[in-house]
Parts: C-alpha cells; sequence; structure tokens
DNA sequence: CGATTTTGTCACCATACGGTGACATATAGG
DNA sequence: CCTATATGTCACCGTATGGTGACAAAATCG
C-alpha cells in the first residue's frame, strides 16, 4: 500500500487555534520557564504548525506581545485598595497591602515564572510586565500619599520596593529551592513567620523620630 | 595555488589553555549571561577546540563545577567580622554588615550575573554559589549570637535573609534597569537612600517590645 | 454555484548546539 | 635518540532552533 496516510484533517477555526497557541505559552512558561518559550515548542504544544504563530503573531516578540496582554498578571491597583482601604494607620495599609501582594502573587506562578526570568529574559513579556509594575507603583505611591500622612524622614518607595523586591525574589526562588539564607520560604506558615518580620520592618521605618544617637566606643 | 592553508600551530601548553578557558567562561557570564555560556561559546571565546574543554572538564557541567572553584564569588566570613567587629550593638552591626555584604557583591558582578540567572538555570555553578551562601549565612547566625543579645522576638535570620534578598535581587536587576518600583537602584548614591530605609527597618526589627496597640476607626 | 480568501499541512533552508572519532605533532620520559 | 603520551586540529554526527515557500482544502463571499 502507498499508505495515503489519513491526514486527519484539522477543524479550521482562527480564533481557537490562537487561543490554543497562547494558551502553549502559558503552560510552556510554567513547565520549562520562560527560556522554554520557542516557536517549534509553542507549535508543538498548542498542536498547531508554527507558519501559524508567524501568520497570526508576526514573529517570537509579537507572540510575547499578544501573550502580555491576554493575561491577569497582576493585582489591580483597585483591588489592592479595597482589600486595604478601611486601614486606620499608613502601618497597617502597608501591612496589609504587603501581605495582599504576597498572597495574590502566589497565585499567579505565571507571573513568579516571568519575574524568575526577568534578569536575563528581556523579551517585550517581561519589559511589559515591568512597565506594569512600574505604572501600578506610581499610582499606590499616589493612593497613599492622598489618603494618609507619610511621617518625616519616612521613604514610602524604597520601603516598599525593598519588601515588595524581597517578597518576589523569594517566591520566585521558592519555585525550586526551599531555604534561602537559613529560612524557609516554602510554605505560608513560613510566610506567617516572614510577615512578622516585616511588620517590624515597617513600623521602623515609620518611627516618627529616629533619634540618630550614636554612641562611641 | 592549492593553498596548503598554513594552519599556524600553536604552542602546546595545558595549564595556560585551561586558564584561558575558564577565563573565557567569566567573561561570557559577564557579557552574556549565565545562559551564554556553551561549549561552542566558549570554545570560540577562549580561541581553543571544543574537544579540549571534554578532555579537561569532561562535560559542561564540569567545567562549570571547575570554575566554581576558581573565582572568589563571595566576601568571606572573616572578612565580614572584621569589617564589622568593633559594632557596640546588634543593631549596628547588621546595619555595618549589610552594607559591606551590598558593597561586596557590588565588586563582583559575575555573581551577580550568576544570581541573575540562578531562578532558571539550575547548573551546577548557581547550585555550588547557593550552597555557599547558606552555609556562609548560618556561620553568621552563630557568630551574631555569640557576639550579641538578640532582643526577645528578633528574628534575626528572617531580617537578614529579607534585606540581603532584596540587595542581591536589586543589585542584579540593576545591571539592565535603572528604576524598581519607582525607586532607582542604580548607583552608589541611591543606594545611599535605600539604606536609609534599611537601617530604620533594621531597627524596629530589633525594637525590643512591639506593642501591637491597635486603633480602631 | 463559482471564485477568492483563509486556514492548515508539509517540506525545506541555514544555523547553532552538544558531543565524538581520527589524525598529526609537539612534548616529555626512558 | 627513540618512543609513548598528551596536546591541538579537523571533520563529522544527530538534533534542535527560527524562519520561509509551495500547496491543498476548507470557509466565505459574490
Amino acid at each position: 500500500m502507498v499508505t495515503k496516510s489519513t491526514p486527519k484533517p484539522k477543524r479550521r477555526d482562527r480564533e481557537k487555534t490562537g487561543r490554543a497557541i497562547l494558551d502553549a505559552v502559558g503552560r510552556l512558561i510554567l513547565r520549562d520557564g520562560l527560556s522554554g518559550v520557542g516557536i517549534n515548542a509553542v507549535a508543538r504544544e498548542a498542536g498547531a504548525d508554527k507558519v501559524l504563530i508567524y501568520r497570526y503573531f508576526g514573529d517570537l516578540d509579537g507572540l510575547y506581545r499578544a501573550y502580555a496582554e491576554t493575561g491577569d498578571f497582576w493585582w489591580t491597583v483597585e483591588d489592592m485598595l479595597t482589600s486595604v482601604g478601611d486601614a486606620a494607620t499608613l502601618a497597617e495599609a502597608l501591612k496589609a497591602g504587603l501581605r495582599f501582594h504576597a498572597a495574590e502573587m502566589r497565585k499567579r506562578p505565571v507571573t513568579l515564572a516571568v519575574i524568575a526570568a526577568e534578569p536575563e529574559n528581556r523579551t517585550p513579556l517581561v519589559v511589559a510586565l515591568e512597565e506594569v509594575r512600574e505604572r501600578r507603583s506610581l499610582d499606590l505611591m499616589k493612593n497613599i500619599a492622598a489618603r494618609y500622612e507619610v511621617p518625616e524622614g519616612a521613604d514610602i518607595p524604597a520601603l516598599t520596593a525593598l519588601i515588595a523586591a524581597a517578597i518576589d525574589y523569594l517566591l520566585a526562588r521558592a519555585r525550586s529551592i526551599r531555604v534561602y539564607g537559613g529560612v524557609d520560604i516554602k510554605t505560608p506558615k513560613d510566610w506567617e513567620r516572614i510577615f512578622v518580620t516585616i511588620d517590624a520592618m515597617i513600623d521602623g521605618a515609620l518611627a516618627p523620630a529616629r533619634p540618630k544617637g550614636r554612641k562611641r566606643s
């Protein structure tokens, strides 16, 4: 037999195929990290021919851009505000806000995977996520300034940037290691412990008058 | 002419070649990131045939391992202690120690590049560096416990892990971005500002009795 | 229904990768 | 000096990558 090979035709549905491709991107990021996302891998994972990726998204960067617009990669500022809105003091607002941030990040493993890849993988996807992060930070700072009185000498942007950076980095690392600097970072219970210290750090950074008294030895 | 092609022989010197290969690894990490280190790239960069890499180091992982033993990737605990040894209080010791940490990390761009690649690039090199970090943390914690009295409720491991994580991550990110969360992270001057907040956070985390008094709205 | 556009399939290209075998010759040991 | 080993050179392999051209058939539109 010359084996006509029954090539099993496929229902033609541009929209469905496009979605399958974008879904495959997400699955690949999750499974193999952002560096595992390539034309061939995506086509294979999506069960679509790679030529369709080029037709629909232009090239790999176009795919990244399209995927960046697809997902729900961050909490929104509104969500943040409603989640923290009833805090009486700035300190309580920051504590609740950073807890909210950590909880929301843990719900978005794809975002964590992208963050993990950020430093070495400067694709449009990571650039897009960075832009969102910066815009959101500015928004949040404006809201904080409007709602709370900031103690003199307190540097709210530096404070939140430091703690958010630590949270994001440690959550991203927790995908592959269990301990960082002798501290467990894997389970929610571990993070309860960590947040006790974060709360104290926030209190310190907001302490109204740091006496600066130096003792000489 | 049949062009005998003058193949330009090379002086044979195993030691020198080996060193050239390891040097090439460092240069490549610096220029292209850890993911830019491959057999072909290293051979090209070192001006040596790749078969020599296999002969001398086994395979790519062996190369990583050999390179991990080559470099001075971290400060030593002794250096840390002499740099901080005269601090009168635990708070001052931690402030000085973390400043020292940041300064030493900034002197080691290769280490920063490896840290940047850590989350997605689990080569023996990053594993080796992680092990050093963990050992060093334990060492340091022991020394601190022996020298200073730790206030009740203060979690020194969590405190140092959080701040060190933020420093390492932000320094690694500073290689490719200028601002994180609205805060400049590039120049030493930027870091002076950041360290003001770090100092305050340390004070807060070491504050002896956090009253926990909540105000209701 | 018939013509045109769109979707999907396949075969191909050049390039790069990690890895290996065969061979020449410079060096070191007897 | 002659021999054995170690060093370096070259040509190859299979596999994967990003990317393109050609073609068949399904869907759409007149």
